[in-house]
DNA sequence: CATCTCCGTAAGAATTGACTTACCGTAAGT
DNA sequence: ACTTACGGTAAGTCAATTCTTACGGAGATG
């Protein structure tokens, strides 16, 4: 539930694939594996990692459950990467204009 | 060099935490080393990682080896974000709208 | 040239991660 | 109540990561 675990959330493919799968549209389960080349239960595996790091969310239908991305989970992400973005920049203008560290 | 990489390559603490030192000043591999918890040599291919990802640039300074930030790096992660924002809030509002999917 | 510092690479051990099959519970339909 | 559809969890296997120690090469210093 943090930037962190998204990181290592969003690190597999399988996962980021079924990230953006539901970035398009929340989908059952049963949905989501048959359009992937592995098990249901890998599916319900990565799909708990992804709920653990808060990207997703789940909502009982019948049998079904509906998993729809989360908003906040991405922007935790967009937190992340904006705090550091200005530094990066800082970094590397500072790194361009003098080449030599002693200088 | 692409953002696959990237999320990988920062899904480790340990390099997130290299990254986030280099974005506050380009560093030699000795002093990135000595404020971490783990080997040199560990720092090294954990740099090899970063660099590999294109989030880190090297330069030879001696026998000493400048690591630095790389902007363009980050920005690919940007890039993935931003296109996936969109469409993660347009379907959460559609999720909000219409909680049950028939409707 | 001898030596010291700095750092990348090799090799191997230990841990973590992703996947499979098997199984169980819950909801809906007959 | 029986059966079928849906999906989470358990156990085990195999590959990938991460770390360590040992080693080697390239640059600075005397």
């Amino acid at each position: 539930m943090s930037y962190e675990d998204s990181f290592a959330a969003l690190a597999d493919p399988t996962r980021r694939h079924l990230f953006e799968m539901l970035a398009a549209e929340p989908m059952p389960v049963g949905a989501l594996a048959s359009r992937l080349p592995v098990s249901r239960p890998a599916v319900s595996q990565h799909l708990k990692v992804l709920a653990d790091a808060g990207l997703v969310t789940v909502r009982a239908e019948g049998t079904r459950r509906i998993y729809a991305v989360r908003p906040q989970g991405l922007a935790e992400l967009r937190a992340w990467l904006d705090r550091y973005w200005d530094e990066v920049l800082a970094a590397f203008a500072a790194e361009i204009t003098k080449p030599t560290k002693g200088n």
